[in-house]
DNA sequence: GTCCCTTTGTGAACCCATGCACAAAGTGGG
DNA sequence: CCCACTTTGTGCATGGGTTCACAAAGGGAC
């Protein structure tokens, strides 16, 4: 979807009487530039936010309580009104929140109203089905570019797109404006290559292999682990079953190794 | 790799004197069975150690200071002894942590040390990348199914799997033991999924579509959404944009809305 | 205009996580 | 055996995040 720019519930069309509450968003801006400083905790729910609030926009809703759209988001209705409440006070009391409106201001804030080009770099088994993601350009987020090292992927068509060989990286970057990089290479691969989009400007990566990356200051990387994933549910699983036969067998005790 | 019985560093052969960390470790047990309060937050980062303390171990290391493995996993030093701690006293004080020993324990801990069946829900552009992804099989978990809804994919053979039809669900996991099910089906059919699966008996689920389940105490959901990841990416590139440019342009501005 | 009802926005208490800094414990050399 | 050096394990202070609970704000009925 595309973000429209609706204006504020209760704001009149043109002209007009203002409100109190109209009359506080604009009186504040110059005076309170609107605090710089929104939580990391915070900044990582929003999407959750987004994505209920559209469902309910779909569905024709026109207002929600911070009640409601806590539970479509699955979190409490008070951290809900203090993450929102860093945004600024766009709520109404006794009413809730217009959808819309708080759609607007969440993709406002989170930078969707701009869209990104985004390049994909490895285009295997991941890569190819991040490419093929449809939920990817609905938010803001256009792959702009494939790249792979091998000779035998590069040339492919890929839901529209043309692999490229990662020889042209630095090119592609500089000439489709790309600002955040999928990082879908082997492990082996990928400081590497994350060494040479950091050099030519990138400093968002989302990292799909296994590996720490080191990266200089300013750069933000962010990493989706499956496998690390799974070990925290079976870390859990173990517990729940260990609960059920009264503690683990012999928790601390190391089977005895063959001795030769 | 499969998780081996490494004897404690020092621990000798069969018989033989024990030492003062020996005897600790083997006194301990009764008297104080093993803290059972491992954070939250450290649990999620034992993979990480566990995983580049592989590295070392192939690489031949036989210890590891704190400082040497915090670097490597991308952590704080002190951090990574906390974390530690909280598994028992499994280092040597001047010398550091013997590898083996040490991912031994951290196995065990994950309970990477048993194998764990593994089913994926939904064998589209994303289920097959994980049937077919290698890391999987690596630590412990074993994938032992593969479903779908789709009669066109049902009979495919991935990665030595028959994909078979969903309404198998309720047998194959009771049959296979499956205690661990990844959801790669679309958004609108993972809710029903998950409650069959939960239903089946099972209480941890990996979850990759884009909403939030909504399941029984007890069940473990994990969720990986690239969708967010990216958003989060976005928010932050969009600051460091910001910063370079002297603030947002009109930061608190909402475009004026054709008024009809 | 006044009263009642709903819901926001936030002060304050609590809990968990992080990181510094250091005593205690262990190693190796002489 | 003693001493110098290394490195762990942890007490403590600090900070961020979560949640409760409530005053203040707004809407609607009459
Ligand atoms: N497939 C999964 O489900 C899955 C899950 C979790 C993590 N991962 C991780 O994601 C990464 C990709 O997994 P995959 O299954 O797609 O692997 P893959 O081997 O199928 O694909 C990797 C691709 O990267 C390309 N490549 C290699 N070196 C490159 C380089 N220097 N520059 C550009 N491209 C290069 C290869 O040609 C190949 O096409 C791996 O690190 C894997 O561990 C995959
Ligand atoms: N492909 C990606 O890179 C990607 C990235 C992030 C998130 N996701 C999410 O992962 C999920 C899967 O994505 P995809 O690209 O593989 O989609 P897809 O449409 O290619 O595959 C979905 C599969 O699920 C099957 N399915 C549908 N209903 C089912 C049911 N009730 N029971 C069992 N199987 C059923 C379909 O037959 C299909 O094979 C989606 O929710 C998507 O939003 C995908």
């Amino acid at each position: 979807m595309t973000v429209a720019s609706p204006r504020h519930p209760s704001r009149p069309g043109r002209a007009g009487r203002l409100s109190p509450l109209e009359l506080r968003h604009v009186i504040r801006r110059p005076s309170q530039p609107r605090e710089r400083g929104i939580p990391e905790a915070t900044v990582a729910r929003l999407p959750l936010y987004l994505r209920a609030l559209n469902g309910m926009a779909e569905r024709g809703l026109a207002t929600v309580s911070s009640e409601d759209l806590a539970a479509a988001a699955g979190v409490n209705s008070a951290k809900l009104r203090k993450d929102l409440s860093h945004l600024g006070s766009y709520g109404t009391r006794g009413v809730g929140y217009d959808v819309e409106y708080l759609i607007y201001q969440i993709s406002r804030e989170l930078g969707l109203t701009q869209d990104w080009a985004v390049a994909i770099v490895g285009v295997g088994n991941l890569g190819r089905a991040l490419a093929n993601y449809g939920g990817f350009v609905s938010r803001g987020f256009r792959v702009a570019a494939l790249l792979d090292a091998d000779p035998e992927v590069v040339g492919d068509h890929i839901a529209g797109l043309n692999v490229e060989h990662i020889d042209e990286l630095e090119a592609v970057i500089g000439q489709r404006g790309v600002s955040i990089v999928v990082l879908a290479t082997p492990a082996a691969a990928a400081q590497q290559v994350a060494d040479r989009v950091v050099a030519a400007g990138v400093t968002s990566i989302l990292n799909f292999a296994p590996v720490v990356l080191s990266v200089p200051e300013g750069v933000d990387i962010r990493k989706v682990d499956l496998s690390i994933e799974l070990q925290i549910l079976a870390f859990h699983e173990q517990r729940k079953t260990d609960r059920m036969t009264g503690g683990p067998a012999m928790a601390d005790e190391w089977p005895e190794a063959v001795d030769l």
